[in-house]
DNA sequence: ATATTCCCCTGGAAGC
DNA sequence: TGCTTCCAGGGGAATA
């Protein structure tokens, strides 16, 4: 989503924002989303772990988060307002941003710049990024050794690493042959080098396919991500296993569906 | 202090 | 056909 944000936003001005419904996860209101970004330029877009930030002049930015069912558009600002249309963002050039959103579960938040005006609280508490050289080996097994539950729950945290939800996790603990239910306390050097391993290369292959679209995630233009083709595990209960032929089983950690190959994953 | 559970909300699929 | 139940890419507050 930020790629394709990217390639449309850096360089437009915006020139209205308006909220149409406020109530999302954290509210927001008109003159506080107006103050924050009507007449700038955008200048970049980032991530950090699940969070968009929106780089606006000035110093600030919007920082958003997408929850379950959250969308980003980028249409002609004479298109009509789809179902769920909740924030739109007029921009030059005859664009505009849209941010769709029928569970309400994702959130826009005006922000201080990361690492100019403060790192905004919303981030403050996120682990280090999957793909960068700080998620070792040593210190997945340092966070694991110290911590009780399950591993499935543990890469999950946001905490402990930042940015991976349900469908990266099972994937990549399928591709480590490792057990979601094994606990973090008895994981070893060898299983963390080669979780490590399988979380960057799941999300390597995924960001290559444009992502996994199971319900509802789109990117800016509408298209889907064609990852979902790949899917080892994730929503393929009692089908078989793409390695061994037995049964993919459904459990559930947390209060989320975990899914793995009981053959293949130990 | 750390780990499950409950809840936020809507829509779609499956079950009856 | 229509009603009910369950489930969902997340995360934070309330409990245990």
């Amino acid at each position: 989503m930020r790629l394709a944000l990217r390639a449309h936003l850096p360089g437009r001005r915006i020139t209205a924002a308006t909220v149409r419904r406020g109530d999302l996860r954290h509210p927001i209101q008109q003159s506080e989303l107006e103050t924050a970004c009507v007449g700038k330029c955008i200048r970049d877009v980032r991530r950090r772990g699940k969070y968009l930030i929106i780089e606006l002049e000035t110093a600030t930015a919007l920082v958003a988060h997408l929850g379950m069912s959250g969308q980003f558009r980028i249409v002609d600002s004479g298109c009509p307002p789809a179902p769920h249309e909740h924030i739109v963002w007029t921009l030059d050039a005859g664009r505009s941003l849209r941010f769709i959103d029928p569970r309400r579960f994702g959130m826009i938040r005006p922000a201080p710049l990361p690492g100019v005006g403060g790192t905004p609280d919303l981030l403050a508490h996120l682990g280090p990024e999957p793909l960068d050289e700080d998620f070792s080996p040593a210190y997945l097994a340092r966070v694991t050794g110290v911590r009780g539950g399950p591993i499935k729950t543990i890469l999950l945290d946001q905490t402990v690493v930042a940015g991976l939800g349900n469908i990266y996790v099972n994937e990549a603990l399928f591709r480590a042959g490792t057990s979601p239910r094994r606990l973090g306390r008895n994981l070893g050097n060898n299983r963390c080098s080669r979780i490590v391993a399988s979380v960057r290369e799941v999300l390597q292959d995924a960001l290559a396919c444009g992502g996994t679209t199971i319900r509802d995630f789109q990117t800016v233009d509408g298209s889907q991500g064609n990852f979902t083709v790949c899917l080892d595990v994730y929503d393929r209960h009692n089908a078989a296993c793409h390695a061994c032929g037995k049964l993919i089983r459904r459990i559930v950690q947390a209060g989320r569906s975990t899914f793995y190959c009981p053959a293949c994953q130990r």
